[in-house]
DNA sequence: TTTATTTACGAAACCGTTTTCGCAAAGAAT
DNA sequence: ATTCTTTGCGAAAACGGTTTCGTAAATAAA
C-alpha cells in the first residue's frame, strides 16, 4: 500500500488534478457528488497530501519553531506541554531547537528560521545573548516572534513573562520577615532580564527594610555546575556569609542544597532558602523547599496563543503585546523562621 | 533587506538558475571562479534556500519526528538533549510531538509522519498502546523508525533500551538483602514492555530468594496522579502492607514520598524505596532516594545515531538493530537497612 | 590537423500542490 | 428564442528549487 500523488488519484478518478485539489479542500466550485467520490478514492487509495508541496505553493508551513536554552529545566518541560497543547489544536507542527545557552547556536537557529521553514518563532533567549541583531533580522523578515520567560529587553517584540520584580520583592521580604539579616540573591547571568528584574525586586525589598549593601547582595552564578558549586562554597564559608538565599532559577536549587549538605549548613536554621522553581519534588526535599512557582504551562500556552494570533491575523499588532502572568510563593520548611 | 529566490539571484548574476543551484551545492561542473561569485552574491543579497522547495524535489526533508508520551518526566528531557545533539551535528531538524499517553493521539501523529514530512521517526510508545497497526503502517511506507526506552515488543523495529530485567532483578535483590520480606513492584501499565521486563526481573529475584506470592507483588498504578495516590494509600494501609517498594517510573517517586509523609510511614525504617529515575534532586530528597539511573542522554543519542544510519545508508538493515544500555543502581538512604 | 575528451554552463523537465482563468452546459431572466 | 447567470470542471501557470541532458569551447590525444 504505497503512497500516491494527487495526479495519480486524479487519473484513477478520471478527474483533473485541479478538481481533486479543490474537492479535497472543500471548494464551492465542486459538486457534492464529486467531492464524495474524491474523498472515497483518496481514502481507499491511501492518498496523503504532501505538506511541503503545499507549503511551497501556499507560502505557509503550518510549523512554528520553539527555541529554548535547554530542556533540563522543569520549567521548559512544562512550557513545551503548554505550547504543544495549542499547536495541536491549531493543526500546527513544532520544531524544537536548543541553544544550550550559546548565542552562536541561537544565531544559527534563527537564521534557519528565516528560510520559510516556519511561520513563527517562540523563544527564550540564551544567557549569553547581549546583542539582538539576529533576532531583529528575523523580525525584519516578517516572521512573528513571541518571547516567553526569558525576553530580550528594549525590542518591540511580544512577550509573555512573569511578575519578576514583585516576586523578587516578595521573596526577599519573606526572608527578612522570617529573620534574615543578610540575604543574598543568586543570579544566573546579568544578561537575563528575568534575573535582573527579580534582583531589582530583591534589592528594593532590602532597601525598604533598611538593609544596607543591597548591591553586594547579588551574586552571579555563571558557568558550569562545578564552577557554581565552588562559588557557592566560598560564599557560604566567607566571614560575611549570608543567612538567606533567593535563587533565581531552578537548577541552582540542587547546588545550594548540596553545598549545604557538604558544609553542614543547616536549612533553615542557619540559612533560609527560596528558589524560583517549578520542581515537583520541592515538597519532598530535605527540607521541603520554599518556591516561587511560575505558571510554566500557562506561559507556554499563552505565548503560543499569542503567536498564532500574530500568524493568522495579519492586522493584529503582535509586537506590542505584553502579558504578565503571576507567580506564587509557596512557603515550605526551607525558609521557616 | 528582503529574501530573494534563486531565480532573482541568477538574474542578478547573469547566470542560469541551474548554474546557481549547482554552484551553491558545490558541484564539480562549476568553476571555482563562478562558485565564488555566486556565494558572494548570495551572501550580499541575503539569499536563503527554501527548504520545502528543496525537499519537494529531493524527497528528503532533513527532518525527523520525535514522538513522546510526555515531557514532564526528566528522562525524556534528557533524551531530547541527546537526540538534539546528534540531529544538530547532522544538520537535521526535529519535530516534537506529544501523545499524552493516548493511543488515539499517537495514531494521528504517526499518520502525519507518513506524508513525507519526516525522513524518520524516534518514538517511545504511550502506555495505552496495545495494537501496533499504526506503527506498522508507518514502517510499510518505508519510514525508518527507532524505538527508545518504551518499545512495542514483537515487531521488527530497531530499539534502544536499557537492561530492564537485570535492573528489576537488581533492585529487588537490593531490597531483600537490606531486609525486606514483602517487597512490591509498582508498574505503570501492563502494556509497557519496560514495566513488564522490570517486573519480571523483580519477580525472578523474589523467586530466587524463596519469597512467595511474587505474582501479587506487582501493583499497577494507572490513572491520574490522584488515583495513584489513593491506590498507594490503600496499599500502605492494608494489613499485608509492603516493607519495600520498587517504582518503575520516575513520576511514581513523588506519590510514594507524599503518601508516606501523610501516613507517617518512615522511609527507610518502615518502607524501603527504590525508583527508576534520573531525578537530579534524588540526593537531596528526604530521605535521599535510591535510584536506578538510566542513561537518558545516551539513550536519546544512540537512538538518533541509529536512525540516521537507517536514513542515510539504505542498505543498512535498521529493523533488527537492538541496543541495550546499562542502568546503574545508585544506593542512597531510602533503601538502607 | 583531426578526433576525442574534458570543462563549464544553460534549457527544460520535474517534484506535488494551489489557483487563476477560461469554457462549456444548464438554468434563469427577458 | 435570446441573453444572462450560475454551476462544475480542466488547462496551465505558478511556488523554488534540483537534475538530466545537450552543447559549445577549450584542452588532450592521435
Amino acid at each position: 500500500m504505497n503512497r500516491i500523488s494527487m495526479r495519480e488519484l486524479a487519473n484513477e478518478l478520471q478527474f483533473s488534478v485541479a478538481t481533486v485539489s479543490k474537492a479535497l479542500n472543500d471548494s464551492h466550485e465542486i459538486s457534492e457528488e464529486t467531492k464524495r467520490k474524491v474523498r472515497e478514492a483518496a481514502c481507499r487509495l491511501n492518498y496523503i497530501l504532501n505538506p511541503y508541496a503545499s507549503s511551497l505553493r501556499n507560502k505557509r508551513s503550518k510549523t512554528i519553531a520553539l527555541v529554548l536554552p535547554e530542556v533540563a529545566d522543569n520549567f521548559f518541560s512544562l512550557a513545551i506541554n503548554g505550547i504543544q497543547s495549542v499547536a495541536e489544536k491549531k493543526g500546527y507542527h513544532v520544531l524544537i531547537y536548543l541553544s544550550h545557552e550559546k548565542v552562536a547556536n541561537e544565531k544559527l537557529i534563527l537564521s534557519q528560521c528565516c528560510s520559510g521553514r516556519v511561520d513563527g518563532v517562540l523563544m527564550s533567549v540564551s544567557s549569553e545573548t547581549t546583542d539582538a541583531s539576529h533576532i531583529l533580522k528575523l523580525q525584519q523578515q516578517g516572521i512573528p516572534i513571541v518571547f516567553f520567560d526569558r525576553e530580550f529587553e528594549g525590542l518591540h517584540i511580544a512577550k509573555v513573562i512573569t511578575n519578576d520584580f514583585e516576586s523578587g520583592y516578595l521573596s526577599a521580604n519573606h526572608l527578612i520577615r522570617n529573620g534574615c539579616k543578610n540575604p543574598v540573591f543568586l543570579s544566573l547571568s546579568s544578561n537575563l532580564s528575568i534575573c535582573n528584574n527579580r534582583a531589582k525586586g530583591f534589592k528594593a525589598a532590602l532597601d525598604d527594610n533598611k538593609i544596607a549593601k543591597a548591591d553586594k547582595a547579588i551574586v552571579e552564578c555563571k558557568g558550569t555546575t562545578e564552577e557554581v558549586y565552588e562559588k557557592l562554597k566560598r560564599l557560604l564559608c566567607s566571614k560575611n556569609k549570608p543567612d538567606g538565599i533567593v535563587a533565581s532559577v531552578e537548577r541552582l536549587a540542587l547546588s545550594v542544597y548540596l553545598v549545604c549538605q557538604q558544609l553542614n549548613v543547616s536549612i533553615p536554621s542557619e540559612l533560609k532558602v527560596v528558589v524560583f522553581s517549578t520542581l515537583r519534588t520541592a515538597p519532598i526535599l530535605n527540607p521541603p523547599l520554599t518556591t516561587i512557582v511560575q505558571p510554566a504551562f500557562e506561559t507556554g500556552k499563552t505565548a503560543a496563543e499569542l503567536l498564532f494570533k500574530g500568524i493568522e491575523k495579519k492586522k493584529f499588532n503582535l509586537q506590542d503585546e505584553i502579558v504578565t502572568l503571576p507567580s506564587a510563593l509557596v512557603e515550605r520548611v526551607s525558609s521557616q523562621r
